[in-house]
DNA sequence: ATTCGATTGGTAAAATATCCCAATATCGAC
DNA sequence: GTCGATATTGGGATATTTTACCAATCGAAT
């Protein structure tokens, strides 16, 4: 795997920000011709680098006026109960984000729902309902001060 | 603001997981041709629907393997606080989400770093420094179980 | 200095986005 | 139902952009 340079890390750096950028516009920002400018790119998607290309879409435009955090602790923490509950959750739209976490809770996830009764019925419909669950803690957030999907290079 | 049509979403749903699809790949897709689907992928970029394209990069690729959640309080919760600490928050790279939440803590923030060194040098001359701050509490994530930028439609 | 390997830049062809206009569908009033 | 007005669609021509090819350049080791 080789190294990224400066180069590449400027051309992550644009390209998380705005990836309609042509080939053009990129090439003159990082320094380069289209050419290699173009070949980089593609060395990056294909070492999986730039794992995607997404369209962002406003929350509030949607709807979904709630973000909840969830704080979860499982009645046991064996590997196959861990992949269990992993794989429930990734089938979920509502669950944007889940992480395993340190401390005095096994998982954190990010839900989103359109409204409270919403937010309930995900609730009582689908993550009460999983096996093995000790104790289920929401905090809600009051509003997005910051979100970046721009990791920093 | 006219409402969203079940195209729209559809159009909203595909763009969220892959926006490189070419026009034709995403109007067969959603049963369109290519015109009118184009017009409907520029209005909800006019209309904000749309916010932005971008680029998603492999966190372990940037050698970023922490990533934590931080609950922070302030020592008031005037406007002016809140302005204040959420202009700080919003400089740094290292800060991807910040949310103002119910309960007992003010902001849950998640923060990626290199690794614990570097983490320490962001808590030491940046989140430390802050006037105005009653208490830090950090989280490590072990595992990103989930993570998705797809918002449900 | 010279050679080898890697990276660059220009160019041309292919793919794609974009715009215009006619045809079609949709909705409300009668 | 029928008509007319409005919004939406589809096809085709044009402009942009991407992509592949090849020669030129750069850098490092000898």
């Amino acid at each position: 795997m080789p190294e990224l340079d400066a180069i590449d890390r400027k051309i992550l750096g644009y390209l998380q920000n705005d990836s309609r950028l042509t080939m053009q516009e990129l090439a003159d920002k990082v320094g380069l011709s289209v050419s290699p400018c173009h070949r980089r790119v593609k060395l990056l998607e294909e070492r999986g680098v730039i794992s995607r290309y997404i369209a962002t879409v406003d929350q509030k435009a949607l709807g979904l006026h709630v973000s909840v955090f969830i704080s979860i602790k499982l009645a046991r923490q064996k590997e196959e109960d861990l992949n269990r509950f992993a794989r429930a959750i990734s089938k979920w739209d509502e669950v944007l984000e889940c992480y395993l976490m340190t401390g005095n809770r096994d998982y954190l996830l990010r839900v989103v729902a359109a409204d409270l009764a919403s937010y309930e019925t995900f609730l009582k419909t689908k993550l009460t309902r999983l096996d093995g669950i000790a104790s289920i803690e929401s905090s809600f957030a009051l509003s997005q001060v910051k979100y970046s999907i721009a990791l920093p290079v």
